[in-house]
DNA sequence: CTAATGTCTCTAGCAACTATAGCTTCAAGA
DNA sequence: TCTTGAAGCTATAGTTGCTAGAGACATTAG
């Protein structure tokens, strides 16, 4: 049995950050010791890995909520599973096409400021006016994931 | 003069949003009408495009309020506007390469998927066994961004 | 036995909005 | 002119995924 700090080392998650999984239900009440304290099973220590992973890979707690449903009852097809995984693969890419626009947009940006004074700036001049831009970041309006 | 709605909608900014962004004070108060209604000026329309194209570039509104207060007083040296293009480009190109990497671990998790039964499903084990996974997202554990 | 560290609960805070409720104002049609 | 519906107002609370702090109790090393 692991305490909480232990697990937490174990898994490379804080200690408080399990008490707030506990807490909105993505683990389950851990037992408690004699002096009411939470200690883990090795299975708690899986659950908490897998959690860590998909947080790491960019899901969702709802969307690992669903992951941890289906894989408690693997009887079934892995088609939802699938399913979440693709999901998640077409936001990351969204997010790369988004983030490279805007790089090369910042690195226009960073050459045409030669350190001159700022009234002669194309940086504050390109985040002023639209037409100077080379991205196009009106339409998508997508709601910001950072 | 315009009024909040129109603002937004020329700007493709959320009413509410707007409003946010008075709140914080990284747009002044606006004008109002007989009716206690805002109104904007040209100007205004200006800033919050300039806000909106910022945020589209990854800005955080504390950046966003320090670049304005440059362009606030545009004569000193474009340094320290250049300073904060130059972090936001560092900061960019890390989160497409974290991205770019996560991107090829869940590719091969959906290769993987065949459509099987949940037990034999890669997705679910690649997320619980780190052994399983390419990547390493196991000691940098870096504040999530998204 | 004591001191240091770990753990407990509870509450509040973070960014950057978004949503809701209940009200007032405005613009356009009949 | 009246009316209806959209748009605006304020204020408050909720969102996501944690993180930080306070003050009290538990455990462990020396």
């Amino acid at each position: 049995m692991l305490t909480i700090g232990k697990l937490g080392a174990q898994a490379g998650v804080k200690v408080p950050t399990i008490r707030y999984y506990e807490q909105i239900g993505i683990l389950p009440e851990a037992e408690r010791s004699a002096g009411n304290q939470r200690l883990y099973s090795r299975k708690a220590l899986e659950r908490l890995a897998f959690i860590r992973h998909a947080r790491d890979l960019g899901f969702t707690l709802e969307a690992i909520r669903d992951l941890l449903s289906l894989s408690d009852n693997p009887d079934q097809s892995c088609a939802a599973a699938d399913t979440i995984a693709k999901a998640q693969l077409a936001e990351v890419e969204s997010r790369i096409a988004r983030l490279t626009a805007l790089k090369a947009e910042l690195e226009r940006m960073v050459v045409q400021c030669a350190g001159g004074r700022i009234a002669d700036c194309r940086v504050i001049e390109v985040l002023g006016d639209h037409s100077l831009c080379a991205t196009d970041h009106r339409h998508p309006h997508s709601a910001h994931p950072d």
